[in-house]
DNA sequence: TGCAATTAGATTGTGTACAATGTAATTGTA
DNA sequence: TACAATTACATTGTACACAATCTAATTGCA
């Protein structure tokens, strides 16, 4: 065990982490194209297919994005008529971003895609939970 | 348990792989920042570390990248002084990616990095242990 | 109440990711 | 041994991701 042996990339948690998160998404590409959607707009129109309305920076802590990525994602998803954008009357800085009722319509195909994807992870489900468990215990603890 | 709960943010287990993954780089920039290095351009390194010499191909490899996404990263390391690309005698459609005097010494800069990352990770060795397990069992079906 | 500080989104610039395609070198085989 | 198929890398185009900065609206407090 010498000095650099923390620096070997099979002795690092976050590569594992990075090179799954990708492997991943990279298999839900033909799924998502069937409903012409990337995975940055599958997990935002999920937010809103469960919440209806909410604010762009309400979506961003639910994502972990900010608006420097959510602008231009909202602005194609508002093209493709899924979502409607309007400033909040109450407060003009804060922008509305809501489901129409094409993007409501939307579920029900996308409602097809997770028990499809479910066979290319093959973990038990006490390991699926465990796994989930650990990720959400990082994720409370980066942030703060 | 309706037909839509398994479209729910906190129902999926790809959702804070992704997250998780993006927020664990976030905290390695600022050390990264220190040795101008981005995290790609990190990980390309540490397979370098150890290996002193390899193709783009097997970098890719180890990497779970491919050539559009490595070309600009070595060409971008290359111009930092840190490698060297040569094309394979043997083979001219080979690319030998080696590592200069200068790459070689940021070895020691980026050794002190990944026990400064340890503590943003909030896991027992043990959940850290089975974390590894975890994804490392996914990454090996994800490639059939 | 006036105005500095804060806040919400948008914009800009840099750096990945990756699919699709292109090019040149190498291989396999009829 | 020609030449079709394959292989390795580069290029192109699209889409994030995020830091830094900008703008306009709102808040807080002297």
């Amino acid at each position: 065990m010498d000095k650099y042996d923390c620096l070997k990339i099979e002795n690092q948690l976050c590569f594992p982490l990075y090179a799954c998160s990708k492997e991943i998404i990279r298999h839900y590409k033909p799924f998502l194209d069937e409903i012409d959607l990337t995975y940055t707009q599958y997990i935002a129109m999920m937010v809103l297919w469960e919440k209806k309305c909410l604010s762009v920076k309400e979506l961003g802590s639910c994502l972990y994005l900010d608006s420097g990525t959510l602008t231009p994602v909202l602005k194609k998803l508002e093209a493709k008529g899924y979502i409607e954008r309007k400033r909040c009357e109450a407060d003009e800085r804060s922008l509305n971003v809501t489901l129409t009722d094409e993007g409501e319509k939307l579920k029900d195909s996308a409602a097809e895609i997770p028990p499809k994807m479910g066979s290319c992870v093959n973990l038990s489900p006490e390991e699926a939970g465990e796994l989930y468990r650990l990720l959400y215990k990082i994720l409370s603890n980066v942030n703060q």
